[in-house]
DNA sequence: CGTTCACTTGAAAGTGTTCAATTACTGTGG
DNA sequence: CCACAGTAATTGAACACTTTCAAGTGAACG
């Protein structure tokens, strides 16, 4: 579990794993059946490496690819037209951006990699084509997008309902089974966004983020090492998701 | 503009423009082309009327079909584990309900009619198969998506970044560019839903968007008559949305 | 015509934010 | 390898905003 802080946290297993931890491949197996799939391979073989802060794309771009995330975390947020901004999103390997945009044909908002990152890109034009020879194609994405509302929901209910514990509770145990799904450790979580971002994702202030995660701590809930979270005891950190 | 506040409010609206005011009919039509429409004419003449309080499908639901509203208001809403609710949109005519269950298979929320309503019901299957046909509908259907996805981002916004006035004010602007939009008064408008769920909706207590709205009518913004508002300058109404 | 529910308003109490100061870490260059 | 600078994280204390609790008003409806 050691350093390699650089490098792309998640490459290696996604290829290991024979590429399940990404989104589009996933998405092409299961549609593919026997049918021939070198186009497939092509189209995500344009695969794109990203440096820590740098961007997928920014709002106001014009739409032309989605993204499947193979390794790393970006972050996605929108926009005020007061320049605050709320971030939307931590996604992780897997996960598919830039659908937000269909509707709009530009994107609505900026995504960019909080710590080193790869993605595929699959320009939607393309898309539409394989949706020709893989009829089901569309609808995959369809449940795709269908997820992406659900957790919106889920963040809704976060946002206009739950305090500050409740909040970093969900939010840890959130982290912690996406990191597990990807069979990560569950409990030992690298949160590579800041404090800062946490919060803002939270809708609380970064003090009120340091201040729960330390009462955390005290109580034995968790353990903080620098942006290692080792998470002692899930039990009890469930029971905080809810009110008391 | 008076009384017919047990009638449907915006079903004849819907029928005269053509059922320009109908998600699904739009659809059609902007697929269809020359192409025989029969099929189609069959599936949106399976409304529903609903009554005020009566469920268009519940949580936990089978999914089986998703719903255009031709008119009346029908909120969704969906469920923490210990009974806390979260109002997730207020919908009106023209708009498309019951998406966020193609992942799951059955429905994440409540979706409930807050008024007198009419929906055009499409069984997904069915819509899968003319699907087959107009090769486009499952890409408006996502386009469809793209904006609930959206109009999603910018709630969490609201609900993450935004205090009281900004909430309200966002809101009241919001419904009123929604209603503009299909030829309602942009001024004058009806809320049919109690306080308690605007608070809901917004992330406030219900006495919080009282006082609010108390306040913006000391000040001159709105008028309050009964469940009508009555907004007396959207220019500085505009104004309150963002931070000072 | 009274009962009920929704809305409104007041005052007290909490919870989280803000401002400020301190400490810890990261990365850079000597 | 260490010192330094700059950034991120943490903690404290005062303050602001919203919530909560409580009471009162008004409309709606049988």
């Amino acid at each position: 579990m050691p350093s390699h802080q650089t490098k792309i946290a998640a490459e290696t297993d996604c290829a290991t794993v024979s590429c399940e931890n990404c989104g589009i491949f996933q998405l092409c197996h299961s549609v593919g059946g026997d049918t021939d799939l070198s186009v497939l391979d092509t189209i995500v073989k344009s695969r794109r490496t990203m440096k820590r802060g740098e961007f997928l794309y920014r709002a106001g771009d014009a739409f032309r690819a989605i993204y499947a995330i193979r390794g790393g975390v970006i972050k996605t947020s929108i926009f005020a037209s007061d320049g605050g901004a709320q971030i939307t999103g931590f996604h992780i390997a897997g996960e598919v951006l830039g659908l937000d945009a269909i509707t709009a044909g530009r994107h609505g908002c900026d995504a960019v990699a909080i710590e080193a990152a790869s993605v595929c890109e699959v320009p939607f034009a393309l898309f539409k084509e394989l949706g020709k020879e893989f009829p089901d194609l569309p609808y995959k994405m369809l449940e795709i997008m269908s997820r992406d509302i659900l957790h919106s929901h889920e963040l809704m209910l976060l946002l206009g309902k739950k305090n500050a514990e409740e909040r970093l509770a969900t939010y840890l145990l959130n982290m912690s089974s996406r990191m597990a799904k990807r069979s990560f450790s569950a409990t030992q979580l690298n949160m590579n966004m800041s404090r800062s971002d946490i919060g803002n994702y939270l809708g609380m202030a970064e003090e009120t983020v340091c201040r729960t995660f330390s009462r955390f701590q005290e109580e034995g809930l968790l353990t903080i090492r620098r942006k290692q979270i080792i998470l002692n005891d899930l039990a009890r950190l469930r029971a905080k998701v809810y009110r008391r």
